[in-house]
DNA sequence: GTAGGCTTCCAACAAATGATGGATTCTCGT
DNA sequence: ACGAGAATCCATCATTTGTTGGAAGCCTAC
């Protein structure tokens, strides 16, 4: 039950955001008494900070899978691995995406360090990517190039209901297509930088 | 007044979202009484849509304003005088960014078609930039690469303060090294696909 | 079976919120 | 000066929302 919670939450809260999310709406989404929901998870907030602590968790988990999967290739194939894995993964778990948006947006939500770890992966990838040699010490424009790559593959996944008809494609070709921006128009930026 | 009433509406949107702004907190932010509000607007939605339409109207005249400005250039001149005038216009009014980027994810906010002018001028920017011949029938991976720009414009603009801390560099840096980095990832993409 | 704890529901409350009617003040043309 | 219309404020209402106390149900160990 605190999971199925949970779940509903974190797609309420992608979808509406934090105040656009009641708990009533949460306890007719899971099919029970709002007391029930404040026995599991407390106040709202609560809840809240399980989510985006339980979404920082999993993308945390992602990336370092992702990090292991490319470790030793190329950087060309490094670069398309991470894009295609992370962005199957963002399409499967579009709320994911929404939720990270908003916590980028909005106006000191939660914890301010719930991005720290967020921070910390931008740097890794950096690395891994041979943009960097030490990950304590990135430069601001390798990390705002990781970080053009990572806010792509967001806003494409969270955006996808609205973005979808703007290229006039289907579902599967829509995804294809996203895919294929980001290697097209980051590897060569990317293999540049390497060369330089 | 209803001008005042509008640009603090526009704020506080874009800054809690459309359910975490409430009428007294805009009355309290003009300095007014909440009545008054309605007498100029109606209802919150009402304002509501009065700010994305505002907002929607600005835009337009800008990215009219760019393509102007490009006119008759070469891609490479064009690209980057339009990433430079988008990204001053954006970090002079990331309310804007914010609401745009709500705007995209939010589940039907306002009437379906307030993202159509978003979507005519996506597709105009593909034809200026020469990615198209008719502005009718752009290709989708044309449009996508347009939309990458577009969006990675908006998220540095939208979350500079999110953003500004991970890069570790001050206010001014940071805007010269998103700057450069749209311009150094994209440009080389689209002259890739222009030669080709 | 039954005592005790874990879970769920019912009912309710205080505060906040969207919205409005009517009184009051302000503006300005005559 | 004054009267009409616009603009603003005060007081208030009906709902909604976050939150809680306590009763009822369910499960399990004995």
């Amino acid at each position: 039950m605190k999971g199925r919670i949970l779940e509903a939450a974190r797609h309420l809260f992608a979808e509406y955001g934090f105040s656009g999310v009641t708990t009533r709406m949460l306890a007719r989404e899971v099919g029970i008494d709002i007391s029930t929901l404040y026995y599991h998870w407390g106040e709202k907030q609560d809840l809240y900070d399980a989510v985006m602590a339980d979404l920082s968790c999993e993308i945390r988990a992602k990336l370092r899978e992702i990090e292991r999967m490319v470790h030793g290739g190329s950087l060309a194939h490094r670069l398309e691995v991470a894009i295609d894995v992370m962005c199957d993964w963002l399409f499967a778990h579009p709320e994911a995406a929404k939720l990270m948006l908003s916590s980028y947006m909005g106006k000191s939500r939660s914890a301010p360090d719930a991005h720290v770890p967020i921070k910390e992966h931008i740097a890794n990838i950096a690395v891994a990517m041979g943009l960097a040699l030490d990950r304590t010490r990135v430069p601001a424009r390798a990390n705002a190039r990781v970080l053009t790559v990572w806010n792509s593959a967001i806003n494409f996944t969270a955006g996808e209901d609205f973005f979808l008809p703007m290229l006039g494609v289907d579902r599967d070709e829509y995804r294809s297509v996203v895919k294929d921006t980001l290697k097209f128009i980051l590897i060569p930026a990317f293999a540049q930088s390497s060369a330089a």
